[in-house]
DNA sequence: CAGTGGTCTAGACCACCCT
DNA sequence: GGGTGGTCTAGACCACTGG
């Protein structure tokens, strides 16, 4: 309120942060109650609440009404994944993609099921090379519907992830991104494209990208068949 | 303020939030400021920021000083990925993890470099099998620092997380967890466990587990040579 | 300049938990 | 009951944005 550059709520939440990071307040402890710190602070009680509020967002502690605010224990069983640029690969690694070849062509029968189209409808594929310094490490294959006198630019191919591809040929909002990482095996065009045997064991990430209502837009799966691609991620605590 | 079984907020924000779901607002649209949603719901201003803040929380909406509060589109590109119980498996699978055996060995020059001690150091390497209804799937080889006299009880090795496991045994706080998911290959002892040869292609899930001031406690390697394990996750707008 | 969000107050009443 | 967090008010001043 007085003179200060920082908000109050926000000098009061560090200063729990610092606390609990230095391990004065550890987890299962309480915090002071709000009506103390806000005494302390020489703040009002709404005040004090905004900065509780920021620890509880961070996951530093965890509010029960008629009880307290808690030190919580770090989670480990959340992890966030973040994945860059049109490739949807891992963090710091330098990968660069090239596109390979654009078709139209006929559904089967399981990019059909993915995408809940019907058998042989037209659907658009797109093969993208994808490399690290030590050479070819992936193949991205995706696939699309197809929507008449909506042409795909090559510019947008390369350049736009995923779901801004699909979203803007079908001209959707895409609403999830649903990821699935396995071991499977190279397809025969894939090996081919790949100049690996048919059946070779690789690792595989496929994507299914949704608009509303859980409606499927867009599928694609990264095949690679070597140890160039790898996928990291940090524990969060919410 | 009134009656009202849900806070004024709350409601507010659940109006606002069907608006955008129902798309008569759309990505980069203003919503009303909060003067004019205050005088609309008739309630303080205050009251408007806390369900404003929630749609921000959401990641419905950013406010931006000075201009307003605008529509986002989804973000895709970050992903969450939950993983359950002692294994570490995703989400609906069903899988069950079995003890193989637990010694105490030196640490090699790779896990003496992983974990930041000396070659040659006593650890503790734990191996576990994990299997679907289908079989064997993966095996999971834990290492952590052997402290004298903390023995580990059996009990604890099988039903308890790999993170909440290290710190019983060396008393701390874990606070991060590093996953790295790649294309890797068998280690003799793991294909003789498994039943495979030297060398075949695996998918590789690598855990590194973090006390306070990036101190590594514990490393845990699942080698997984068929397609039984599947990690999911769906993208998160924060 | 007017309009917007950002911070803050000094109270109030309520719902919940424990003893 | 007394203590806790949850909700809410009716103002205030500030910082930032735009025309």
């Amino acid at each position: 309120m007085k003179p200060s550059f920082i908000p109050a709520y926000y000098r009061l939440a560090e200063d729990l942060k610092n606390q609990i990071e230095a391990g004065e307040l550890k987890p299962g402890d309480m915090i002071p109650s709000e009506a103390q710190l806000a005494k302390q602070y020489g703040v009002s009680r709404m005040t004090v609440r905004q900065g509780v509020a920021l620890l509880t967002q961070g996951g530093f502690i965890e509010t029960v009404q008629g009880k307290g605010s808690f030190i919580t224990k770090p989670r480990m069983d959340k992890l966030l994944f973040k994945f860059a640029g049109g490739s949807y690969l891992g963090d710091s690694e330098k990968i660069s993609s090239r596109l390979h070849n654009v078709e139209v062509v006929k559904a089967g029968a399981e990019i059909a099921g993915k995408l809940k189209l019907a058998t042989g409808t037209k659907i658009i594929r797109i093969q993208l090379l994808l490399a690290t310094e030590d050479g070819i490490a992936a193949l991205d294959t995706r696939f699309l519907p197809y929507v008449k006198g909506q042409p795909l630019l090559e510019m947008e191919i390369e350049y736009a992830d995923f779901p801004e591809l699909v979203a803007r040929h079908l001209e959707l909002v895409p609403v999830k991104n649903h990821f699935a990482i396995s071991l499977g095996c190279l397809t025969a065009n894939e090996a081919a494209i790949l100049g690996e045997k048919h059946g070779t064991p690789a690792l595989c990430i496929e994507q299914i990208v949704y608009a509303a209502n859980d409606n499927p837009i867009g599928w694609s799966k990264i095949v690679c068949p070597n140890d160039r691609l790898k996928i990291t991620a940090v524990s969060q605590t919410f």
